[in-house]
DNA sequence: CTATGTGCAAATCCTTTGCAATCCA
DNA sequence: TGGATTGCAAAGGATTTGCACATAG
């Protein structure tokens, strides 16, 4: 983990960025949250029991900062907020997915790829350069498949 | 486009809801904007040249209605408003994909599924019933290409 | 020391809701 | 007729912004 705080610390410093210490902060709950999606509320939350004067305003500064420096990934999965991951790439190879149970909510990632058919389509067929992409599958997960709903 | 309003009504009806003009003129909107990805003020936008009385909220309790209906599909492409689109499966098969162009945003359909490899691995290994699917895939459209963006 | 970062409150944007009036089955 | 539907305005939730003060390099 410290290795990525000094990784990160190297961007902002290319970016002309200062590595403040609410920054940091705020980069360690992303990391101690890996997998949980956070939204900018929750890590508001979580770094408010560190920093208890830390603003709203700047828990969303920050994730925008770390968008832009593509040090976190963000997404909609379908609540109307926007929930934050880690884009640290050899985490699980290029990309993964996300199932998203419409019963209890949770959010469970897929480290497979798997698009590559429909990737050399869209390169070749679509001509489209692409960048990125988000595959979020909708559905009820084997637990509350389990409690029969 | 007549079948489709009747289809409609029907579903109203049996849902013990009215085909209300309001009703019907959003439905056409969305008709006639197929592939255009309205959010909710641009329907509310086009409904007013017909209906200069109709309000906002209207439009999206009727969205929101015929989501429930499953007469339409909503999903943010990332610019954080919902957009919807009729979800009419004889339309193009199952499912189809969107890409995002990050130059001029235009929103590109791509009517292939090709999910196969990844849904079962999500149904058997994961064991999650899928109920349905977003595929959004970010990049530079062909056009923007040919500009040299 | 000086530009950058920050907290706070106000503002903004998208969406939802309460309520009285209106409309369809 | 009577419950569903609607317009309007106000409320709500997420995110952004203006500004004076604080801080990293």
């Amino acid at each position: 983990m410290q290795k990525i705080v000094t990784n990160v610390s190297e961007k902002l410093k290319a970016g002309e960025y200062k590595l403040t210490s609410r920054r940091e902060i705020i980069l360690r709950v992303l990391l101690e949250n890996g997998e949980k999606h956070l939204s900018a509320e929750e890590v508001y939350n979580l770094v408010k029991v560190k920093v208890p004067d830390i603003g709203l305003a700047t828990v969303y500064r920050t994730l925008e900062l770390f968008l832009d420096l593509d040090i976190i990934r963000a997404m909609d999965f379908g609540d109307g907020r926007k929930r934050y991951e880690f884009s640290d790439e050899s985490r699980h190879g290029h990309y993964h997915h996300h199932l998203i149970c419409e019963e209890c909510h949770r959010i469970i990632e897929v480290n497979e790829d798997l698009l590559d058919e429909i990737e050399s389509i869209v390169t070749y067929d679509y001509q489209f350069s692409i960048i990125n992409h988000h595959l979020i599958i909708f559905g009820i997960c084997k637990d509350c498949m389990a409690k029969g709903k």
